[in-house]
DNA sequence: AGTAATTTTTAGATAAACCTAAAAAAATAA
DNA sequence: TTATTTTTTTAGGTTTATCTAAAAATTACT
């Protein structure tokens, strides 16, 4: 019903919608697909045909309800396939995003809902990213960023923003993952970096930007 | 660099040549593809461009060196991935051939290799399909039918030479499966129809038809 | 408000993978 | 060895997804 790349075009646009600050418009998709707004429109007539996204010339687009549970549909897959990767295929965080890029498009709801019952339904991939379930419902995350933590908390690491190859080999050098517990000691004024300390009392700084990327929930002293 | 059509041709292709009785003609390769001759001919003409056939008009075509490759590939992902979704996603054995179709087109070798590891190096698929390794070379299997059996021997059933849904069923339903043992009684000879007993000692008979679409090797007496 | 800059759409092309209908070649049969 | 049948190819057309270049609409600026 829905091609490949149909498929692909409602995942961006769902993706532009939710983070609020970029809008769906022809410029923005075209950019986030790397195609041409000429291909864009074509696309969006489309799409607006067959009742997936409501579109009329000019204007920015919405996606329907329809719409929405095809892009939940194909983030759900891919966000189960990551997990399949790295938990049992062993892959690393940073290799499996262009191989879930093409799982994503398996169409068998049996296999699907097969795959997370293997898993034992995870709640968040390995980027920490929340898994719909079945229905389409998110889990809900605390979604604070480190860089609005306040002085002398202990935090425990649960997402990033940024899943660049690059942001996640830095994470790896420095041992951050999810799960890895860090308590800010200060943070300077100037210009928002963070001194943290680990679990191993190794003591390191943290740029504001780094920070900005990295999702925590504070953690409850016992 | 190869696209799914082609490798889907590639496949089929390779797949007529193998059962060595069809060749592949314009029309076999049509009829297996289920599209029409000139669209084979349009084809043809692209792979061969492509070196992946050796293709003149009018003439059969052979599969070259580089284009079997392509088709091994081909092969070895759809059978690991049926063995995957069989012995891990507890699917039934006649539920997983369309699933696999999808998912041997996935581009990623280090993904082919670490399913491959995950899975333990399978040999056979759950059909009883050969499944080629790395380096594209397929395991042995004693090849004989069980039509080609003679009176009071003890089998182990290998294979199916059937793929079909009817057949796997029917199989299911005669409590048949990979690994089953039976001991052939009675073969008579007006319809060359077998008398067996199961190991459950349930007697039964198997047409002709059936027993030629089974394979199985000789059970060795301790 | 009027002009300039930007965004978006239209028009017209291209490539992949298919199709139908007709022509050409090969295989089969009388 | 012709004539008939079957197979294969060619010619021309369609749809999907892309592109470039030009036109139209919107937004931003002074």
């Amino acid at each position: 019903m829905t091609s490949l790349t149909e498929e692909n075009y409602l995942k961006a646009i769902y993706n532009l919608i939710q983070s609020t600050d970029k809008k769906a418009s022809t410029n923005e998709i075209s950019k986030s697909m790397q195609t041409k707004a000429s291909s864009v429109t074509d696309m969006l007539k489309r799409l607006n045909k067959k009742r997936l996204v409501d579109y009329e010339k000019y204007k920015t687009v919405k996606i329907t309800e329809k719409g929405k549970q095809v892009a939940i549909s194909i983030i759900r897959k891919h966000r189960l396939w990551e997990y399949f990767l790295v938990e049992n295929l062993n892959f690393g965080w940073d290799e499996v995003h262009d191989i879930a890029e093409q799982l994503e498009h398996i169409e068998s709801e049996a296999l699907t809902n097969k795959l997370d019952t293997f898993l034992g339904f995870p709640s968040f991939d390995p980027h920490g990213d929340p898994i719909p379930n079945k229905q389409g419902v998110f889990p809900t995350r605390e979604n604070q960023k480190l860089s609005e933590v306040s002085e002398v908390s202990s935090v425990i690491v649960t997402g990033v923003e940024d899943h660049s190859t690059e942001f996640l080999n830095f994470l790896s050098e420095m041992e951050i993952e999810l799960g890895t517990e860090l308590t800010v000691k200060t943070k300077h004024a100037f210009d928002n970096s963070l001194i943290v300390v680990n679990q191993q009392k190794v003591k390191f700084t943290l740029t504001q930007k780094v920070a900005s990327n990295l999702y925590i929930k504070l953690k409850h002293e016992k």
